[in-house]
DNA sequence: TATGAATGAGGATTCATTCAT
DNA sequence: GATGAATGAATCCTCATTCAT
């Protein structure tokens, strides 16, 4: 890629950063050593304490990043109305982000032992609880909670479980899509839903 | 429930699996040391090393005790037509059989990564594949094709979604399956189930 | 010294402390490596760890062993009435058990710092103290105190002192017995002490 | 004291020692890292690099600063007449300049060790051997040269080992003084100290 | 005067594994 | 069936030091 020595300068804690989400995701946080990651990147170990006081801090560090869009999600889906709509809207929003950051998401599950001890409220599995709750409604009866529970999470396990299945991803995109509003729907009985609002197309990952 | 120190003698093997089992499970496979088995179990790690060969090998000693209901219910599905009822029957089986083995399962899944280096074929996420395949129609809409997937995973994640849910678990089992049975309906259009089996109850997991 | 490996079986633990110890007691505590040690015996690093859960532990099992004489001392005094000749007694028995332990006493100065972090109560420097209280009487005047104090103390200090000056090592211990002895009268005025029981020779050290 | 970062200018090398001087006698040498001296001084380790070569710079730099009283006190006394009172005044000055220096002499005593391997002649061990030669008469009998020698390490010792006796420290500090001028007469018998010379008032600390 | 970035050597510690008994 | 003692390789991490800027 032409990248010489010379034109790394000063995006080095970066490189270390892309390395790691690499191997993390790869092999798992504890299989994964720094002499790995060193190598790959051809400095010392050492190097990398200059940029992360511990290992376990690089996890965090990308933790954090990878978490950002998942929190502004959130972020934006408890400050809107309670209603079907917005729940729609938050699961369309969240199937794009998962689409531009499906790498991510498979280094949170592929490290979510590893970073189970972190502070309460920091962990990926409290994330998708604070969703849940956003979609699903305590006083609905079971099966609608399941419904709408499901809606959040049909849409990781589907497009993983459809990796091996040949067809264009955007197509696959938007039939898990469909198949998560559709679940919404269901758990709503007697509301009604937006009109002229579908699957639609997603923008640009730029 | 009177199990001496005495009483253990010749069990060694399954303690060292219900141990490991555990521990694997909360920590992962790649954070548990023979020395925390050994201690928990109050022998020597040498003591391990008479009942398995190496760490790996109670890895995948637990490993095929537990994927054997699960090829069970695989082999008594390719030996039935492919129809909606079946597929039904596949998703109830599932479900009951997670319903005992819900640790178990707990247990792959942190130690997915593990366990993905073993022979093509022997992966929990083989075995995945193949049961969506056995529920899944190639030629069906995608969209329908993720309602058949999901019926599968729906009983996982719901499960563990719902763990903070407080309900009586046997309700909550009933509802997801309810969730899962709908999605295999919805995805066979114009098909009709067979009428009088509903959710029904669980047997008993003794 | 003929002792070959397999002469050596069983002892390898006394062997870490007799190593550790002399070069604890050169290089203090911090400059040695545990490399070193092993190193010296012929045997792992990791065979250390079979015998000592860390490399404090060493230290602190060398402690132990090396506080006990001065903790039965304590013990003994602490049982006898608070007369100058309890205080003589103490003195000269401490001044024997120097004599036999000098290396031990060298080993503990040397390293006070690393074992200052230990539970109170176990650090010489404790030791040290509840024997000067031992010695002294609070409401005596400063300046007797004093003598009291240093009744000890001379030992120690005079021992290092005197290493360069040639002389008979029991001369020179009986010669600082004197000046403690001395010490320790002069910080009583008024009191006799026993009669017939002078400097005296030292049992032998076997 | 209105020392803002801008006033410091120009004394960074001063606020090293101190800093080094502050952390060396707390943990010693060895356990004392650069980073932890540059951290508490804001800067960066490779600051410190700019005013000393190396880390044991530092310490023998100290090391001279706190050596020097005792050098000159070695002059003055090797230039006087070897009488009584001689002595008497070298142990008065001894007391003085130990008073208003106790914390360089703790940090003394910490590194020794660090220190032991510097040219002959410049270890505190040498300056002490020095000094006890100036008090001690070899063709006394030897209880006189141990109470010679221990006029000088009473001083040591004793100081330390009251610090938690609750008094007025310049009462301490003559109580020993006291004590040490003893020692020294007791060690001259038949000779005559200086009339009118008692243990006095300590000069002025500025 | 200082810093940012890095290195090389070495630190303590842990691990899975072995083997004679 | 199990232990006591040990190993070799690897782990994370820290340190004093350097040097271009």
């Amino acid at each position: 890629m032409g990248s010489t020595p010379q034109a790394r300068r000063g995006d080095t804690r970066q490189r270390i950063q892309d390395v790691a989400m690499e191997l993390f995701a790869e092999q798992g946080y504890e299989k994964t050593s720094l002499r790995e990651i060193a190598e790959r990147l051809d400095v010392t170990k050492a190097a990398l304490y200059y940029h992360f006081k511990t290992k376990e801090d690089i996890l965090i560090s990308l933790f954090q990043d990878l978490a950002r869009p998942l929190d502004e999600l959130l972020d934006w889906g408890r400050q809107q109305p309670r209603t079907l709509e917005t729940k729609q809207e938050l699961v369309r929003r969240y199937s794009v982000a998962l689409q531009s950051a499906l790498p991510l998401f498979r280094f949170m599950q592929q490290n979510q032992a590893a970073m189970s001890h972190l502070r309460p409220g920091e962990t990926l599995k409290d994330r998708m609880i604070a969703m849940t709750n956003l979609l699903r409604d305590p006083d609905a009866a079971l099966p609608d909670q399941v419904r709408s529970l499901s809606a959040l999470f049909v849409m990781h396990t589907a497009i993983f479980a459809m990796q091996h299945i040949e067809a264009d991803p955007e197509d696959k995109r938007k039939a898990v899509l469909e198949v998560a509003l559709d679940l919404l729907a269901q758990a709503h009985p007697g509301e009604q839903a937006h009109p002229g609002e579908g699957v639609g197309d997603a923008p640009d990952a730029s």
